[in-house]
DNA sequence: GCAACCATTTTGGTATACCAAAATTTTGTT
DNA sequence: AACAAAATTTTGGTATACCAAAATGGTTGC
């Protein structure tokens, strides 16, 4: 038996596919076709989609095939606000409890991340910014707070790597970043906080932005970028 | 096929003898001896249980048996500082959101908690608190808000079940539900959130408590009340 | 031509059988 | 008697078979 479960692989894959739009929004998830598809049986295949369903990626419906989900912009800005919260409290708590290799880790990831900001592609960049995020909400100490955010940085993996691909955007967000980290530094929890959710604010206003033109797409390239 | 799955009605169960505490922390929940006991396969079972685990009652562990979790003071206070950050931010929300409808139910069931709080026993008025406290998060109307408060609500059942059964505190939580309630009728975000922070951190206060005389008992009775 | 109804098919839900790790006990050796 | 190794048992993970809702599509009656 490999290191994680059969099931665990295939949500593992499954995910990576909807993060990435392979699978469409609304697409059906037919138990059968897809366990055979993929060589496996049903059993494990059912477990995985549990898994994504607790993550909110995939809704489950009652005698209906499970399907990949299609949030509206309204449900995303209030799972962005939640999100927001729970990084607002994680970064005042982390003024209180982060050690200084937590911090010093903290801030060599912020240093590099200024280093490529300037060379690294969308993904590359995108996985340090979710690495910088995380590293904050850890050094909470809070184990409960650590997991919800973690599940609502999975939910929204989607909409915030698009924005994150707005390179325009970068200098600010360096700024913030920067701002963060001194806050955690001099323990301001009322500086962390207030750069926190401002921070979020435009993340806020870049997905409203994007969502909108992909529903009503002006210039009609941007639809898949 | 009735109207929920065999496995949500296992889990319904599985939670109830959690709570109460007819399944005791740390128990095993083998497959095997607790589907034949229930006279349903495995399968359902299997689906319970990762129900339970993804409310954080039951702790999966990899080819072992699943246990009901056993958590720690800490990480119950972990749990309420989280909890406590999203009824505040619910309560916040809800000034903005909230509609007559609902403002006068919320006026209502904390009416009928007063009347009832000399007569009603533990269980009947702990129903009431939490249907309040649900009310308000309700009023937010941010979905992802109501459900991950819910998730923490349930998790944090039976503590917030101790503390609710501790009569002297009833005149304090009425007062403090009142306070919420005209802060809601004033759209007062600042007295809101200040009232459910209050309210929240002698919950934490009791709680402590509560715990504490449990692992230190230095009246013998305590212990299972 | 349209709508209601029935047969068929497709689907998720459940039971059961099987397998391979892991734990446990037994047994053999020193 | 103590330890180690091997056989056995127990357990969770997986595959498969079966069942009953529900959707689908065609047929029939108006």
């Amino acid at each position: 038996m490999s290191e994680q479960t059969l099931a665990e692989q295939i949500a593992g894959s499954l995910r990576r596919d909807i993060l990435l739009g392979k699978l469409a929004p609304g697409a059906l998830l037919k138990e059968r076709d897809n366990s055979a598809g993929r060589g496996v049986s049903r059993t494990p295949l059912r477990e995985a989609i549990r898994i994504l369903a607790s993550e909110g990626l995939v809704v489950l419906r009652p005698s209906r095939s499970p399907i990949v989900a299609d949030p509206t912009l309204k449900e995303i800005t209030d799972d962005l606000i939640v999100m927001n919260t729970l990084e607002s409290l994680g970064a005042r708590l982390a003024c209180m409890n982060v050690t200084a290799d937590e911090l010093a880790e903290i801030d060599a990831l912020h240093e590099k991340m200024l280093r490529i900001s300037d060379t690294a592609d969308a993904v590359d960049y995108f996985e340090v910014d979710m690495r910088f995020h995380r590293l904050i909400t850890a050094a909470s100490h809070n184990v409960s707070l650590i997991d919800t955010h973690a599940a609502y940085m999975a939910r929204l993996w989607r909409p915030r790597f698009l924005a994150a691909s707005l390179r325009s955007d970068r200098p600010r967000v360096l700024q913030q970043h920067g701002a963060i980290v001194k806050g955690l530094m001099t323990r301001d929890m009322t500086l962390v906080s207030a750069e926190v959710e401002s921070h979020m604010r435009h993340l806020v206003l870049n997905i409203t932005d994007i969502y909108e033109r992909k529903e009503n797409p002006s210039a009609k390239k941007a639809a898949t970028a």
